[in-house]
DNA sequence: GTTAGCACTCAAAAACAAAGAGTGCTAATA
DNA sequence: TATTAGCACTCTTTGTTTTTGAGTGCTAAC
């Protein structure tokens, strides 16, 4: 939706010409700047007028009587609608960069992350997938040596999980077999939430002298879901933050660097983005609306990339409020499509 | 061995003094200070004069005339290596904290950098270890579905990697179960290095008309191992830096985080370390001595840890040159033996 | 409606002025 | 001979004042 700002034309050239300077400088822009870096033909005054208005409108705002005026955050989220209604471009040339060494899932995120940090120059993050109901698709135990089973568990997705058991007494081939067949004629193409306790027991009756096997399996199931309950986030370029001035300041630096590295509060953010059911599927947060405290002085853009089996990834991008949305949004969208397309041939 | 110094016991006592105040607060320390604040019960006159000669000796510098004095990294040199001999400190209770989290070596080695970091309050990294005379110890091909064959490949020390195949047309039961014999019976226990083509010939020439099938796998293996070969590195507690002001300028502050992100340069400190081979296992790098050039105004700690099979990983702490190395010392020399002890037991 | 002109404001930069910590040296002292 | 008190000197730090310049708002002319 457009916003009804219901601005002139030329208060609409005027605002968009300061927070474009203001996006390459990060500097106060003044009514000089615009008169004479425009094509619009208007004096210094003129100019001035508008952006009385302007600041009145609450599009701008000055630091300081006798400074320019730098946007808003509600002249931000002006400028960001217009963006987002803009056509599509096309895409792409940024697969090759990625499936370079893309092939497993881990890689193929980290990988992502670094090129979107690389081309964009601000932090970005890319979560694992979350599997609320994700399906497990094949369980194989086999011997490693005398003491030691291994479990390998494929859930849909083809994300592995796999735990080593140890057990006191060796499993004979035959009943390995057996145990093998249990499980997965009982579990394949089951849910996770699906696995109660009234199936536990009843795995575990079926397999008689091997109950407590079974028992630890199913620990190792639960334990490797439970290891992806709390997914993964991919960051890179988290020092990308010092190359603007607003932001690197040791106060906001650290804090911002430390929610990159510690990544606790990024989970906020993946929750967030996931559960906004949006057309487009990417979204910003300018300032304030920002879901994470930490950054309410930036700007995060973050979208949903799928995998099918509704399970549902984010890519955000982290940057100062001026930001370069234009780049951004195409950036993001890129990415968004090809991981979307990644991931479905890959199925 | 302990340097050659040759220092009077009075000129010692005041550069220890001199060090260990400004271990504390990082301001350069005049006379008076040490006149005061310890039991010598000299004039700061006298120390003056001392003072002038430990600088002659290169011990001590000043900043700049009429400032206090700081250690220089000789100095600094001569006081780690003086703790270096000291007698080895009670263990432990550090097992808790890891143990806790910890049962994949991944989470191990998150855990335990994330645990060093916290108790040090100076930045962190962990390394995976090397695996460069390892072994496979098992191997596994599993039909996840008709089109796809999962290989499990178990090394030594447990290191668990898994790969999807995918193949064009399904393999029988049977079928799979005479490669599966087949790749164990012939790379069980061997060394990855030992793998060569003449090896993979043979491999392929057994297999039939499966052998495109045992050349993916062969690949899968390779590109395991090769995942490995440039092994992980774990950080935690990069932020740390900016506890400490002569380190978190923008501009040093940028250099050293980035490092941490990167890790690329990382992998510098890890060979190094391992390379060197001292009895403890512990080693210092005081400013300049660092083998990772953005670390120069930095020290750096590092030990190695064993698996067992001639595996080895490493540890290291980053932080001021004005580090608590008693402390920083003992930790490391704690976690160095959790970690040796907790892969032996799981052994 | 637009613009030139001018007085005014205010942050940032530059210039200047203590203040204070610490030194080196000399001369007196134990 | 080794230690110490005393003093002049040096430099950073801190605070104050001045200067500068970009930018504004307002008024009056176009």
């Amino acid at each position: 939706m457009i916003s009804e700002h219901g601005l002139s034309d030329r208060k609409l050239k005027i605002l968009h010409a300061i927070i474009q300077t203001y996006l390459e400088t990060g500097e106060p822009v003044g009514s000089r700047t615009i008169s004479k870096y425009t094509d619009l033909n208007l004096s210094s005054a003129t100019i001035r007028n508008e952006m009385a208005d302007l600041e009145e409108l609450g599009y701008i705002m000055q630091p300081h009587t006798s400074a320019g005026r730098i946007p808003s955050d509600k002249g931000y989220r002006l400028y960001v609608d217009m963006l987002m209604d803009e056509k599509e471009q096309e895409l792409s040339e940024m697969q090759e960069q990625m499936l370079d060494k893309a092939d497993k899932m881990e890689q193929l995120l980290k990988q992502a992350a670094k090129v979107l940090a690389n081309s964009t120059n601000y932090a970005t993050m890319v979560s694992t997938p979350m599997n609320n109901a994700n399906k497990i698709k094949f369980i194989q135990l086999s011997m490693v040596d005398a003491e030691q089973v291994i479990a390998v568990i494929v859930l849909g997705g083809n994300v592995i999980k796999n735990k080593i058991i140890n057990i006191e007494e060796p499993l004979s081939n035959e009943n390995l077999l057996k145990l093998n067949m249990l499980l997965n004629t009982t579990l394949n193409g089951m849910s996770i939430e699906a696995i109660n306790l009234g199936l536990i027991a009843r795995l575990k009756e079926q397999a008689g002298i091997h109950s407590q096997v079974v028992g630890k399996v199913l620990d190792a199931v639960a334990d490797a879901i439970q290891v992806d309950e709390d997914m993964q986030i991919y960051t890179s370029g988290a020092t990308n933050i010092f190359k603007y001035p607003e932001l690197s300041d040791k106060q906001s630096a650290q804090e911002i660097i430390n929610a990159f590295e510690e990544k606790q509060q990024l989970t906020e953010l993946v929750t967030q983005t996931l559960s906004q059911e949006e057309n487009t599927g990417i979204q910003v947060y300018i300032g304030d609306e920002t879901p994470v405290q930490t950054m309410k002085d930036c700007s995060v853009v973050t979208a949903t990339y799928e995998l099918g089996d509704g399970m549902k990834g984010t890519i955000g991008i982290i940057g100062p409020k001026r930001m370069d949305y234009e780049h951004v949004l195409k950036s993001m969208k890129r990415l968004q499509n090809e991981l979307d397309q990644m991931f479905h041939k890959n199925e």
